[in-house]
DNA sequence: TTGTAGGCGTTATCAG
DNA sequence: CTGATAACGCCTACAA
């Protein structure tokens, strides 16, 4: 019973006789045995750990994709260590640093806040592609070596937007909370539609601060300031629930004075009154794919380095309908 | 310029020249040079890495705990391995020995499912206790050899019942998601507040699945079977939203018909219309201090296994009141 | 099928 | 202050 013979038990060679095998298991149970995770790191060259970067983990929606990620990657016996970097460039680039540093095997970036205007600031991500394997999730990389899988954001808000038109809305706004890869997706949408019914585009996209109190003031001055609006698209259920505040607060009806719709078909959508309107771009499907197509890299396959699906536009009370035939849907969460 | 004149400049002796630390350095800029994490684990017997648990990190109060655990941590360099182990004890095991056979310096356990009523199925928390130091965050466990930081949720339920029945409640409920620790002992403060106003408790409280809708139409259901109730106590922001929907449904008006609170003062409470009245249970104050405890605790310091604090109840729009002075407040996220 | 021995990249303990 | 050198605990040819 020898060292050698024990580590081939722990990695579950075959060639061990079923005899000694359940001798060595036998003794590891009775002396409470664990194997040293970080001897065994350095002789497999990896401790099956993969860092998953987002900006904010208490955001509704990135905590949803964290838990499925974990959830995703523990099925396939990897540890998750998570890193919440908030939205400063600085710290996004420690934190990838650390993750490095401690030899992860792939780094997963939640969110679009990773990918930055100016191409040289995304240097560092480009870097760490050729070292580990990196997805992006809701975001794509010029260049690349990195993966992306992305939900086409642009067409969900161009098509609320056209069904919002269409449903008599004249005087559209765009509301999101900062111009992001994805915000910036979305608002390119929100453009198309107003092209395709000879809308102008000028003035009717605002960035908005952060709270639902918060983003029903900001309508509430956008108002007073003679802006004139009818219904608002909002980047995500949080803005669309300030929106919702905000037309209450001045005793427009929902929605016949006033349409709104959100997206991610988050808790919100539902928790607020009226229910709101909005995109479900399948979380669940993003990060199971993700996952998959990480776990491919990781086995020397060849995956498609993008990958895109669409989102499901889920009609709540907020905006009118054309007819009634619909049924009634669950949030995603 | 020898391998343990690089260790040391790595770590940061003391008894390196000036001159030469600069010229490793600069080698090491030079050549891209990434200490081998698992080699340095191996000889420090450490990766300063601490194990989160959760039941569900998508939950919005546990993400917000999750959030700020990893931003403190990181802020003592240490790092996060988030595991969310759902709500199944086998699981839960599992993940912990994950954790344990990867090496971590401690294990944060956060929410109180970590408590199971029977203490032999607790016995793996004990035995994690004795390798390394266990946080349990809103949840005490007897024996202990753990340390845990609570929020008294018994005193602030309490308090909400007598100012709900002070207000005019004759016949409140109790609703809670589970049995758990945090469960009963929120139920044991509404139990002891009807007492004290010499109400019976038998069958004013109930278990209610998850999910707003589900929580207005389990509410429906209770009227259909004829249970009389004119305020309602929820365990969480979400179960308060349902009871919110479930008024809006039949007509109710809130507060002078139907009263609510939630617990744990998240979006949830401001989302929903009428903002509901909740209890703020300080998720930063009970991050921040658990971290400081564990940095204590592992730098071998003595500290007192069990700290708790108190909750402040918030005034909202689903409760009566008694005199108008208040300010607005902000929800804790 | 099993045991032996070298190597993985650091840290830490000694001498110099 | 610096340089050898022995751990650290496991993995993996290679030998038996």
């Amino acid at each position: 019973m020898s060292i050698a013979t024990v580590s081939r038990v722990l990695n579950g060679s075959d060639k061990v006789s079923e005899a000694t095998r359940k001798k060595v298991l036998d003794v590891m149970e009775q002396n409470g045995y664990t194997p040293n995770a970080f001897a065994r790191g350095l002789g497999l060259n990896t401790m099956r750990t993969v860092g998953i970067l987002c900006a904010d983990s208490s955001d509704i929606y990135l905590a949803r994709v964290i838990y499925l990620l974990e959830r995703e990657l523990w099925k396939n016996s990897y540890a998750s260590m998570l890193c919440c970097t908030g939205y400063q460039l600085e710290e996004k680039e420690n934190y990838l640093q650390l993750l490095l540093s401690r030899n992860v095997d792939a780094l997963i970036l939640a969110g679009s806040q990773f990918i930055e205007d100016n191409d040289e600031d995304n240097a560092y991500l480009y870097e760490a592609a050729k070292k580990v394997p990196v997805f992006l999730l809701n975001g794509v990389l010029a260049g690349s070596g990195a993966y992306s899988v992305v939900c086409d954001d642009a067409l969900a808000v161009k098509e609320m937007t056209d069904e919002l038109i269409g449903l008599g809305s004249s005087h559209p706004i765009f509301l999101c909370r900062s111009l992001s890869y994805s915000g910036k997706t979305k608002l390119s949408g929100f453009c198309r539609s107003l092209a395709g019914h000879s809308l102008p585009k000028e003035g009717r996209f605002f960035l908005c601060p952060a709270g639902i109190p918060e983003t029903a003031g900001f309508l509430r001055d956008l108002e007073a300031q003679g802006v004139t609006f009818d219904a608002c698209l909002a980047t995500d259920d949080e803005l669309a629930a300030g929106a919702v505040k905000y037309a209450l607060s001045k005793g427009k009806r929902i929605p016949e004075d006033f349409q709104v719709t959100g997206y991610n078909n988050s808790l919100l959508s539902v928790c607020s009154t009226p229910e709101i309107t909005t995109a479900d771009n399948r979380v669940e499907f993003l990060c199971t794919t993700a996952v998959s197509l990480l776990m491919q890299v990781l086995e020397g396959r060849d995956v498609p380095e993008r990958t895109m699906y669409s989102a499901n536009l889920i009609r709540r009370a907020t905006t009118r309908r054309r007819d009634e035939g619909d049924l009634p849907v669950e949030p995603s969460k």
